[in-house]
DNA sequence: AGCACGCCGACT
DNA sequence: GTCGGCGTGCTC
């Protein structure tokens, strides 16, 4: 019988800790338990049992109580939880926090927000396109696949009858998607689709309906579960499916802790449990691209447009010839399609990095004081603002750094072009949604509804908008500025800045012939820009695999990245200079060649106050720079005030 | 990560 | 003489 339990808590310590079971008490592998550590008591995860102690028994404590008297997780989960800590260099218990929910009562169920009968059938008519594709999907009982197609192409139908035909199986079902809020319309296909076999997994849920609906899914009660990023670590019994929907998006990345890609976490998962992955998208990721070249991804093709709407006619505006931020060519179509009875997108960039305050005599620009980005100014408050740390200031009357009056804005925010369209356009109506809109709960929801029953005619967005949202009035798209995406010092601005265009291009006449886009650069020349005006994806991913291959960038390489911060500047500067001549002394007993590049000031050198410093470590494949790393870290001893950010397959390199 | 213990400057 | 700075070290 069992004495010990093996503790890992949720600490950067990456070691597991023994606790002696106390008497008439069982912790089974994958509960919780709450022990004294130190002074403080914590919960933490049971992942080994066993009846002898390495310690001295002397120094080992009982734990005090169970938490969870049913485990939360199995040997599979456990598993899975080691590669992610071992892979993106975090503790056990670090990985097991990230993948598990954290309620500690389980609350009731919600009582039916649906109508939980009545289960819709599929739709009758699938294209010929998408029978293939399915046919493909469920003729063996793993393999991994690509659904490529354009907006409309009916690849959720696919996903929805796949998931469907695991069902069948007998087997379990995980759909993911990139951010529930944005995927509200797939989210509820899914529900009306499968009633109360489907367990929604979003991070609104309070702790504890977290718990109940992962209890739901373990239980065998529901056997297809929805969700975000960590949904892919939702405890479906005997996994048949996993649908990586959107598979481009940046937030499947997560930005903290483990920084792991949900899309390797769930070709991981799938893998060991033999089920099938299946992805997709408009734009597919440049890695998945050339995994599909090189046979990783079998791509199906969904070609047409189901509800007839052709794909639209781009039209590039040089803005060089223009001094408004709506060219006259966009304002033209603005009202021809207004005209006509039809509604208009209109997409920018993200916020920050559109509205700042310059000098036009010394070109002088107004930065935060602790974060090296402009402040973009908010009309509604008057204040220029910091989007990174909420810093805010009066706008200068001069210039502060030669005296000069001759200053202004340049570029366009939400609120620029909100204006100038309010003026250009008196007789339309504007509905705007922005990171400011969002933040208010459920209006997101109420803006687009509103613009889907057309009580706007024109919808002013940033990022949001270019997702996965049908809007059958939509005629025109314009792109604000394509170069906000293009310029970030990043290598994989060229990327986004396609599948930015080729995804709003999508929003146009979706449902019909005739939709029109309209994007606006100061560099209609450039190659990226020109391919997604064409919509040639080929040529484009061609350019831009020859172009990783030779700087030696993902996906020919594998980076981790390394982020040094501290409010010391010399202090995280010296202690990268440290840890990139600890990487490099390592590099070579790691089994491969790995490349230490920087240490460099970030991009965004400083945020919040912190100054930071990256390296970047690179090798072909991804073990030789994870082992130099690890031996790098082990040997080095951050000062104080120095934290080290590890971001193995960096989505951004700011 | 906390939260200790542990040795050097300005205060009742 | 003490209060307190945060530098190193440990947590079953």
């Amino acid at each position: 019988m069992p004495g010990y339990v093996g503790v890992a808590f949720d600490l950067p310590i990456d070691r597991i800790f023994s606790y002696r079971e106390p008497e008439g008490m069982e912790a089974p592998v994958g509960s919780r338990v709450e022990a004294a550590f130190g002074r403080r008591m914590l919960a933490g995860w049971v992942v080994s049992r066993d009846d002898a102690c390495e310690l001295d028994p002397a120094l080992v404590k009982p734990y005090r109580r169970v938490v969870d008297a049913e485990p939360l997780f199995g040997s599979d989960t456990l598993e899975l939880a080691r590669w992610l800590a071992g892979m993106y260099f975090c503790s056990l218990g670090e990985a097991l926090a990230s993948m598990m929910p954290s309620g500690r009562r389980e609350a009731k169920p919600e009582a039916g927000g649906f109508d939980e009968l009545r289960v819709e059938p599929s739709p009758l008519a699938a294209s010929s396109e998408q029978k293939a594709a399915l046919a493909r999907i469920v003729s063996g009982r793993g393999g991994r696949y690509y659904l490529y197609g354009p907006t409309g192409s009916g690849k959720t139908e696919v996903f929805l009858q796949a998931a469907e035909a695991a069902l069948a199986e007998g087997r379990g079902v995980i759909y993911l998607v990139p951010e529930i809020a944005l995927t509200h319309q797939v989210v509820e296909a899914v529900k009306r689709r499968f009633g109360q076999r489907c367990a929604v997994l979003h991070s609104g849920l309070t702790p504890s309906r977290r718990l109940a609906e992962w209890r739901r899914l373990q239980s065998g009660e529901a056997d297809i579960a929805v969700g975000a990023r960590s949904a892919v670590f939702a405890p479906v019994r005997n996994l048949g499916l996993l649908v990586l929907d959107e598979e481009h998006e940046g937030s499947y990345k997560s930005g903290s802790n483990p920084r792991y890609h949900a899309r390797q976490a769930a070709m991981r998962r799938a893998a060991a449990a033999g089920a099938r992955l299946v992805m997709g998208s408009a734009t597919p990721s440049v890695e998945a691209w050339r995994l599909m070249n090189e046979g990783g991804l079998e791509r199906l093709t969904l070609s047409k447009r189901l509800a007839g709407g052709e794909i639209p006619e781009v039209e590039v505006v040089d803005m060089r010839l223009e001094s408004g931020a709506l060219s006259a060519r966009l304002v033209d179509e603005i009202r021809r399609v207004h005209g006509q009875g039809g509604q208009t997108i209109l997409f920018l960039n993200r916020r920050g990095f559109s509205y700042f305050w310059t000098c036009r005599a010394c070109g002088a620009e107004a930065s935060c004081k602790h974060c090296s980005v402009g402040l973009t100014f908010h009309k509604e408050r008057g204040r220029m603002v910091c989007h990174y740390c909420g810093y805010s200031a009066e706008p200068p009357g001069s210039c502060p750094s030669c005296g000069s009056l001759d200053t202004g804005w340049a570029g366009f925010g939400t609120e620029r072009v909100e204006e100038d369209a309010a003026r250009l356009f008196p007789e339309l109506r504007i509905a705007r949604l922005d990171a400011d809109a969002a933040s208010k709960a459920g209006s997101v929801e109420r803006i687009l509804a509103d613009f889907r029953d057309r009580k706007a005619d024109l919808l002013l967005g940033t990022q949001m908008v270019a997702k996965g949202l049908n809007f059958p009035g939509v005629r025109l798209v314009g792109v604000v500025s394509a170069d906000t995406a293009l310029n970030m010092p990043d290598f994989r601005a060229a990327e986004r800045a396609f599948a930015l265009i080729t995804q709003v291009a999508g929003r146009a006449g979706r449902f019909e012939a005739g939709g029109r886009v309209v994007v606006q650069t100061y560099r209609p020349h450039s190659a990226v820009i020109r391919r997604a005006a064409a919509h040639d994806a080929d040529g484009f991913y061609k350019d831009e695999l020859a172009i990783r291959r030779e700087l030696g960038f993902p996906p020919y390489a594998r980076l981790i990245r390394v982020v040094l911060r501290s409010k010391d500047r010399a202090a995280a500067r010296s202690a990268a200079g440290e840890l990139a001549a600890l990487a490099e002394a390592n590099a070579g007993g790691a089994g491969g060649a790995v490349e230490v590049l920087g240490p460099a000031e970030c991009p965004i050198a400083m945020i919040a106050g912190n100054a930071r410093y990256q390296l970047i470590l690179r090798s072909a494949e991804p073990g030789p720079a994870r082992s130099a790393l690890a031996a790098a870290l082990g040997a080095a001893k951050l000062p104080s005030g120095v934290y080290a950010e590890i971001d193995p397959d960096p989505v951004s390199l700011l």
